[in-house]
DNA sequence: GTCTATATAATGATAGAC
DNA sequence: GTCTATCATTATATAGAC
């Protein structure tokens, strides 16, 4: 039924992301890919944890093609941003999906199968991080305010994220993006 | 060795959060809590579900008492959001700990076991929403305005909780809450 | 590459002694 | 209330045919 790779790994990624690591059963897998369990093992002989390094690292490529690539594009800080935070909302499915890198670095802590995953994870957003601190700094802000409003503005879309699923209301996260936006392309 | 019951859920709570609810197996929760698995099932007869709906109901009192108590105290809304805002910090352990009500509002969209609990969550953050809404209203802003303000520190909250365990730097958290402190018990 | 069938281990849950 | 021992079910993982 998984006519290419790209969509098993999509198909997967959405059970991961429902589920959570271990509420991610190899028959839901199974029935979301539209394979068997023996298929999911000639895909991935390392069984879940393969799988969960896959996604780690499929996430992190469409995370930085969809939303942080766009920093570095040649544009005004404020396009940049601007386009940035549009791709964030297209990553997440406007609200109605989580954030893969989110559940895992969340179950990586306590659970040692995916504990180098979450250090992966880490590193990759402490890089992301410098990006958006380079943008806010090309707006005319001094590095340490740089900082300060890009960990606020991860901090403000994860939050309404975050706030859009406990509400079960996407519309919230998409209001919050909108607001986000004039916010950071106007006066800053 | 749980001396009390007062003790027993907030030990069953720790690995609900660090593990997920199918990440928390009866062994981690009965090794965690010191006693066996059939001493559990004495306690919570309804198995993981039992647990987790009691855990949810203790939580709720929990956040109730910390953070959202002091919206209603007799205070000028400014130092009520400040004691709020305060608590918030008390009931995550500052950064250290994620918050249980969200984490099962995330499994309970596929997890028909805990779907319950997700509708009985996403309620009470809407009578929470409302409260902290009202106190914006008391500090002079329009209702709307009010209820956009009181999505944004919910988000914010929130999303500096995800930002310090994404990072793995729970002083991230703190600083943010410093910030939020000063920001909305000066100018606003 | 995909499947059915099966092996092995772990999980939720119970019985019954103390 | 607590335990050990056990059960039934479900989980991960493999063997081998097609």
């Amino acid at each position: 039924m998984a006519t290419d790779k790209a969509l098993l790994t999509e198909q997967l990624q959405s059970v991961f992301i429902e589920r959570g690591y271990d509420g991610a059963t190899l028959v839901h897998l199974a029935h979301a890919t539209g394979l068997s369990k023996a298929s999911l093992y000639h895909h991935y002989p390392g069984g879940k944890p393969e799988m969960a390094a896959t996604l780690v690292r499929h996430a992190i490529a469409r995370l930085q093609r969809l939303a942080f690539q766009h920093l570095n594009a040649n544009a005004t800080p404020a396009r940049a941003l601007e386009a940035f935070i549009a791709g964030f909302g297209a990553y997440t499915n406007y609200g109605h999906s989580a954030c893969f890198l989110a559940v895992i670095s969340h179950h990586g802590t306590a659970h040692e199968e995916i504990a180098p995953l979450q250090l992966e994870i880490a590193r990759q957003f402490e890089d992301w991080h410098q990006m958006l601190a380079a943008t806010f700094e090309a707006m005319g802000n001094k590095p340490k305010r740089a900082e300060r409003l890009a960990h606020e503005l991860m901090a403000s879309l994860y939050g309404a994220l975050m706030n859009a699923k406990i509400h079960r209301e996407p519309r919230l996260f998409e209001k919050a993006l909108a607001r986000l936006t004039k916010e950071l392309t106007q006066t800053e």
